[in-house]
DNA sequence: AAAGCGGATGTTATCGATAACATTTCTCCG
DNA sequence: CGGAGAAATGTTATCGATAACATCCGCTTT
């Protein structure tokens, strides 16, 4: 049959049920209105045709999707990729698809394409993983009557904003170190135009000056093993280094190796602090100290921001700092 | 001014070109039948007011989106990961949305459910990254009217489907380890419903057959470095296990490590070979020997074939399988 | 020069939902 | 018991694109 073919569309629901199409519209829609008797023969209706509303029908007419566009680079680091499995899970769970446009920089005209390709598909909202300074600029260009959050963005931005506070994390980390009894503390930071980086490097600074100890320079790397491998080489190199704070569990790798080719032990010799807590970090030689992100707590946070947005909701808070935890596992070790 | 807010139509830009809304349709549509002249005006206009075409009525009239459905597991970890931001990168550009929908198990009811939600949205086509036999039956249930390609699914389902081949690259990491001088070599495995898993146990088991050497008996785990740890530390009290092959590199992690506090130096008195290359792998004690696959071939691959399959293209074949790659270090020595 | 043809363009119907308004049916109360 | 007002339902317009068909025009063809 051709009939067959084609899937059920409203009216032959209503038909069926013996009512109009929209009385069948106000079921979809729980729209109160409707009769109890009613609203069960629609029910069943749809259920015996298998009806499935057709969504581009409703978002032409309302001029709004189901569909939500996230902006992330490509990339399969951890903190990144965890954010965007644990976002689309949060907006599933909220009756939401998720469209997502990775992207290879980000710089301005490769997010401004990605956002145009969001904005073609009328995205309900957009969430914007926007990790470095130069996304900044591409993204006024977004337009002001779509919903956007942002993960990880400039904290000075005044706009709505969800990240995990770097600083706090930082200073957990370094304070641990210290307390440990290390005079002060090295840092290897990430990429210094990425703001998680920045945090970092800042609650590192100001926790080292407070105590009253030397700031040894920055030492800053990409996020990853090979770099830390790098940096660690110099760094075993130096007896002075006994404690060293990493950007995050890759770099912290590939210095654990570093330091043990050349015959320093972690954490007798050096002790080291990563962040991230990647699942394997807790089995690394030694296993790994280092600072967590609650990615799930942000991606939720992210999307109610989106939802109040698109409510249009004044009582929604419009930044979310989501606090880090330190997990204390073996590399760190009080001084020789 | 209330006009300025809403975007605009096809009618607008028709109107500022002075022809019909049609005409502006063959344009955006590369329709042969339109004079240059008329082409130019209307692609003028198109660029003065900024117009984007309504993704949303293309839907509903073509019955078909711009958007390609991937199904996968919630999952981190390095191999669907990168497959999925490859995959949306080939998707890009080609000029495709991707929406993500995953999922936490892949079990009947879940990926139903995803796969409804994708249909919802009248996806284009669909990707199910399918790598657990359970995923079978649900997938029993996509309409056949809908193109779908599977990566790293049944491989004797008959559906369209990109895999990596397993069995190659576990032949290869045994083999190495064999031609290395090792009597025998111990596996530990993936989840065993995993087909990956399935691939490279039949590919360990054969290379071993082959070479007339004994078949240790099988240890399977889950793909975490906290069960290879577990799993190291009994291999590590056995002193006649001098080679073994790991489902991937973070069992491979745990392992190095459940060695090395026993005692056991890796390469000489053990060797390992891991599968996946993560971008740390080079960077573990010792550095890793590993298998790489090359997920960007395969996404590229599943999308060539998803295009082929939404062109009615009876000339593109079903089934891609591509190559895996060892990458050898330093974790693979002769036996002592 | 009339017929015929194909290229260029316009007109109208259509997809499947929601919005806005119209109508019918209850229910309650004086 | 009649009428007001709310509840339940139906009717029609609409979103913005493409499909199908209609028309117009300029040329070739005989």
């Amino acid at each position: 049959m051709d009939k067959a073919s084609r899937s059920p569309a409203m009216t032959d629901v209503a038909r069926l049920a013996g009512v109009s199409h929209q009385t069948v519209s106000r079921v979809l829609n729980d729209h109160p209105n409707v009769k109890e008797q009613t609203r069960i023969r629609v029910r069943a209706a749809i259920a015996e045709l298998g009806y499935r509303p057709n969504r581009a029908a409703r978002a032409l007419v309302t001029g709004r999707s189901q569909l939500i566009g996230v902006v992330a680079r490509n990339s399969t680091l951890y903190g990144p990729a965890s954010m965007l499995t644990e976002f689309e899970q949060a907006a599933a769970d909220a009756g939401f698809a998720v469209s997502v446009g990775s992207v290879r920089e980000l710089d301005r005209s490769s997010i401004s394409a990605v956002v145009d390709r969001h904005l073609d598909q009328r995205v309900a909202g957009l969430v914007v993983i926007a990790n470095v300074a130069s996304a900044a600029e591409a993204l006024a260009e977004i337009p002001g009557d779509v919903p956007v959050v942002f993960i990880d963005g400039d904290p000075a931005s005044g706009r709505p904003l969800v990240t995990v506070d770097q600083v706090a994390g930082a200073r957990a980390a370094t304070r641990h170190l210290l307390d440990a009894g290390h005079e002060t503390v090295w840092h290897v930071s990430g990429p210094t135009d990425w703001f998680d980086s920045a945090g970092r490097i800042q609650g590192w600074k100001q926790t080292l000056q407070e105590a009253g100890a030397e700031v040894p320079p920055l030492l800053s790397a990409d996020w990853s093993a090979a770099e830390g491998y790098r940096t660690g080489q110099m760094l075993a190199r130096m007896p002075e280094v006994t404690a060293i704070f990493t950007a995050n569990d890759h770099l912290a790798l590939g210095i654990l190796r570093a330091l043990h080719e050349r015959g320093r032990r972690v954490p007798h010799d050096v002790s080291i602090v990563g962040f991230d807590d990647v699942p394997e970090a807790a089995y690394f030689i030694p296993p790994l100290t280092t600072v967590r992100q609650a990615f799930g707590d942000v991606a939720r946070a992210a999307l109610s921001l989106l939802l109040g947005q698109m409510r249009d909701d004044p009582g929604t808070a419009d930044q979310i700092v989501v606090p880090p935890q330190l997990i204390v596992r073996e590399s760190v070790a009080r001084p020789a």
